[in-house]
DNA sequence: TTGTACGCGTTATCAT
DNA sequence: ATGATAACGCGTACAA
């Protein structure tokens, strides 16, 4: 038996005893249709089951109905990102309201397979595109606009004008952070950074001198992680090297936290007794940790959501809503204390 | 200044003094056109920077270039879920090979909102679907025969049959995990199964009744947890009121033993020296928690990549590769070992 | 309301 | 064998 072929609205036209241009317009609910035929073609499109071709629609509309998120990255890194799954959960969830698709590529080759993705997806995959992971002078800012293809920056760009962007203010939860600590009483509070170059561990160690600064505590030791947060371990040996050793650990992301945890609960140290953590996410885990994890919170599904709305409305030609959202925020749990007794720091100075 | 419209085939054609049709056959490096003709075209096509567009190739070529994934979960639960962005990332990368995208809906609303976006893709969106989360007598496989849309079954359905289907073995990896504690001493051993009625969820307990049934062992208490893993910590909690109290708990996903883990040390209980665990998807933090988890491996990413190629194949009109991949395998960590002594247990027994 | 050109690449038909 | 011409896919939009 043949696969019965998809109605389309010349079928419905003729069902309907109409032209293909008034079954258009009935269905797209444009004036211009008597009433009742308007209902004749619409009782014939439901009886023939019709549903609109999404390739004829996107060619005679010029529209992809979709946007586009290109990951720059290891695809094996994403399943260690706190980041990724929250971020695309809201995108989606506004996307799909408005009938629009996400199409999301990861793409590890270098700069230039990075561009040929951006090229393909601007050929009409996608009406644009979300731009994450951004880093300083970001080489994507001039792609996008050879490229024509509409952009909206997740975060705030170092150059704030080029581009829309819709971020979410990280120094505040990382400054609160620090503040916490120093209300604690520490003194000697190290940090682990991310990755370097992109713009949100920037804005976490800076945060993390400002709050330093601005106690008149002296800048403490800083090492640098990665994006698996595996390397957290490395860096938080390292830092136990340190004399006076640090009483506080900011970490710039959950994960490099609880690798740092799991070093310091194997040489010992007892955390918050010995020395306090703080982490960056506030991933599901965190709170299931021992001790819960004192961490920096920010809603990434509502960042998602929000950039979703961005980069629809300019799409849409609209005035996109560009800015900050809710800053990250100090959720203060079990693993930070104030420091030890300092009477045996005294003694390791001599 | 206008903007440059795109150069279409139309264009190199001219530039190059052929006609349309001669372009698409060189671009498409098919015969019939003389070497020195295409050598032309490709020039002229390269030279004018013609990049094809997608809207047309897919509405000429009926085939939309991309497969769909729906997820019909709340959108929030996505940052917790241990498969998601492994899976996808090996699917990512596959088709990212073959130039195709993927189009991903999250969507909440019940099994009818779930059907429209089916329907929506199937549309000419996507030229097949992954079924993720296969439960028994899942709905989908009508739907999918209804609309006509080529499916993969992500995990071996129930009736094996009815579609091609790619599957890791779970339950080979859960049955090490509870022949490993019965070598390690273990009589007494628990279940925290994951969400009723999927197909996995009934593997892995399977397997757990296996491994107990084979060693001569009553099965032990089992108790049912859910996606977030939040409720692995309640579902501890009520397994450590049982008398006598387990010795070990296999848990069906490595959150839920990481919140069952935090119950245990607030309790004062030893892992692994008062009760072992094991959990299962060997998350990154896994191998970062104290103790270290022991716990079941399967290699998400390789699981997403031969999905996509099975259904390339499929809707390539090939055969698809179909059956079981590289069974789950156990991690021996340091969160199981020996059951403590059982003196005070006998003592409980009276 | 109808008729029809249009978007753009593909492909079948036809002429050389 | 080579290449031109035109029809096609399907919904949209404008002239009539």
């Amino acid at each position: 038996m043949p696969s019965p072929r998809r109605p389309t609205i010349t079928d419905v036209a003729r069902h309907a005893g109409v032209s293909k241009g008034a079954v258009s317009f009935a269905l797209n609910g444009r004036p211009g249709v008597a009433d009742s035929t308007r209902a004749r073609i619409l009782d014939s499109a439901r009886e023939l089951g019709w549903v609109p071709d999404h390739r004829a629609q996107a060619l005679s509309r010029s529209r992809a109905m979709a946007m586009g998120w290109i990951i720059a990255r290891p695809a094996r890194l994403l399943g260690a990102d706190a980041f990724f799954p929250l971020f695309l959960a809201g995108v989606e969830t506004r996307l799909s309201e408005v009938g629009r698709a996400l199409v999301l590529h990861v793409v590890e080759g270098g700069p230039d397979a990075e561009a040929a993705v951006y090229r393909r997806l601007a050929a009409g995959r996608v009406d644009g595109v979300f731009l994450t992971d951004l880093c300083a002078n970001d080489p994507r800012f001039d792609l996008v606009e050879r490229l024509q293809i509409p952009a909206l920056a997740v975060g705030r760009p170092c150059d704030p004008q080029r581009l829309p962007w819709v971020g979410v203010d990280d120094g505040t939860g990382a400054l609160a952070a620090v503040r916490h600590l120093v209300e604690l009483g520490h003194r000697r509070i190290a940090h682990v950074q991310g990755v370097p170059g992109l713009v949100h561990t920037t804005s976490r160690r800076c945060a993390w001198e400002t709050g330093l600064r601005e106690a008149g505590i002296p800048l403490g030791p800083m090492v640098t992680g990665n994006f698996d947060g595996l390397q957290g371990a490395e860096a938080t040996r390292s830092l136990l090297a340190w004399d006076p050793r640090p009483t506080a650990i900011v970490y710039a992301s959950d994960l490099m936290a609880i690798a740092g945890m799991q070093v310091l609960a194997a040489e010992g140290i007892q955390v918050p007794g010995d020395i306090s953590v703080v982490g960056f996410d506030d991933v599901a885990v965190a709170r299931l940790l021992h001790p819960p994890l004192t961490t920096v919170r920010h809603d990434v599904m509502a960042w998602g959501r929000a950039a979703a709305s961005s980069l629809l409305a300019i799409t849409d030609g609209e005035e996109p809503t560009t800015g900050w959202l809710d800053p990250a925020e100090l959720v203060i749990r079990d693993s930070t204390a104030p420091p030890p007794k300092p009477l045996h720091t005294i003694t390791a100075k001599d």
